[in-house]
DNA sequence: CATAAAATACCAACTGATTTGTATTGTGCA
DNA sequence: TGCACAATACAAATCAGTTGGTATTTTATG
């Protein structure tokens, strides 16, 4: 079909440096990639863009200044046949939505396999779509109790609350999906509070947060 | 000195897959560095403990299952000689002082420079501590209000309570501190929740944590 | 100096969560 | 069988923050 290779050609756009070389060497590996530009933020990227076309875009989410949405859009508009992957830390439902309805090609976590992160870009390169499927969140039975927990006992239902709480549900919301009475819900969460030793809902979130549960 | 030329060996613990394979490769670029295992979690860091040991850990805060704190502590525990140098996403004061109080010998940002990297890695390697100075948190005036809240059109002391909210505090907190009525504090939170379009206080802190402002 | 924006202050109604109680029922284990 | 614990349910008091108003003073800018 081609008599000259034609080569993938990429740019990243990432404020984390450590991440951005190491993806970098990590692409110089293979022979179908070619990394022509690298970014620190979104003004960077949308400059090198005056001047070079890449096939692709590995567009962190997190940047400072500008925000990876806005630069997505930018991209779109401008060059609407670059595809744009973005690059989160966390599976976040609501980014990959966002993602997916501002018209990005792919959608890739920082934790990802090296594998993984070829096959999407390739895939994304040859025009698919790639975005993570969102796992069934809201059955009860929570994923895994983080190890880490343990040392609160928490209960089991306990545990299962917190998973709710993670998403951000109200008492009421999570009577409902549980069929309980808001009382027994207050309860848990009274207990849970006392277990952590919490004051309020935004420590419980910061307790959320920085664990990662 | 040596007539052979020891390498600095290393163990890489973290669950960026991703992050650890570009950390790998660019280790591999320096001829006095040796990675000698890497490990996506606390426990497998733990097992290669086992039969390996490195003169220095690079240890990720934010790891599923076991805390990098408590890994920290464990390897301090157990294996006194070997260095640890914390790697985190954000700039957390609290973090920083707690990696410090709880005997790790560096702190790294992830989106540190190649050359900070390698610079503190070898500095820690022959004994010293390296720890990202602190900037002064608490007088009045924010640090640099981040770029990409520029878009939601903060004022100036809107901005400023922001720093405060993250910090926790309370509205009557911020009014004392401030020496405001705590009607003028509600009236400007009033005026961040529009702006940044937030429903309560959860998702206000979500926000800080999110864009790390 | 005039005007707009920012900062300040107040109020009342409301929402959601916390705290401190009590109490009943179910369940697993010795 | 009996005990401890988990899970359920309820109620009243309280607290922190939100919402939608209004209104005055300060400050920056054309």
């Amino acid at each position: 079909m081609e008599s000259t290779v034609e080569k993938l050609s990429v740019i990243i756009a990432d404020d984390h440096t450590l991440f951005i070389n190491g993806l970098h060497m990590l692409l110089q590996g293979e022979p179908d990639i070619e990394v022509i530009s690298i970014a620190a933020n979104g003004k960077e990227l949308l400059h090198s863009l005056h001047t070079k076309t890449p096939n692709l875009v590995l567009l962190d989410i997190n940047m400072p200044g500008m925000n990876g949405f806005d630069v997505l859009k930018r991209i779109k508009d401008y060059y609407p046949k670059i595809k744009v992957i973005m690059l989160s830390t966390y599976n976040e439902e609501h980014l990959i939505e966002k993602a997916k309805a501002e018209g990005a090609n792919g959608y890739l976590f920082k934790n990802a396999e090296k594998a993984e992160l070829l096959q999407v870009m390739r895939s994304v390169a040859q025009g698919q779509l790639c975005f993570p499927c969102k796992q069934p969140v809201v059955n009860s039975m929570p994923n895994e109790p983080d190890p880490f927990l343990k040392q609160f006992q928490l209960t089991k239902r306990e545990t299962e609350l917190l998973q709710f709480i993670k998403q951000n549900f109200t008492n009421q919301q999570m009577a409902d999906h549980l069929h309980l009475s808001i009382y027994t819900v207050e309860t848990h969460r009274k207990n849970i509070m006392q277990k952590l030793n919490l004051k309020n809902p935004v420590e419980l979130n910061r307790f959320i947060m920085q664990y990662n549960l």
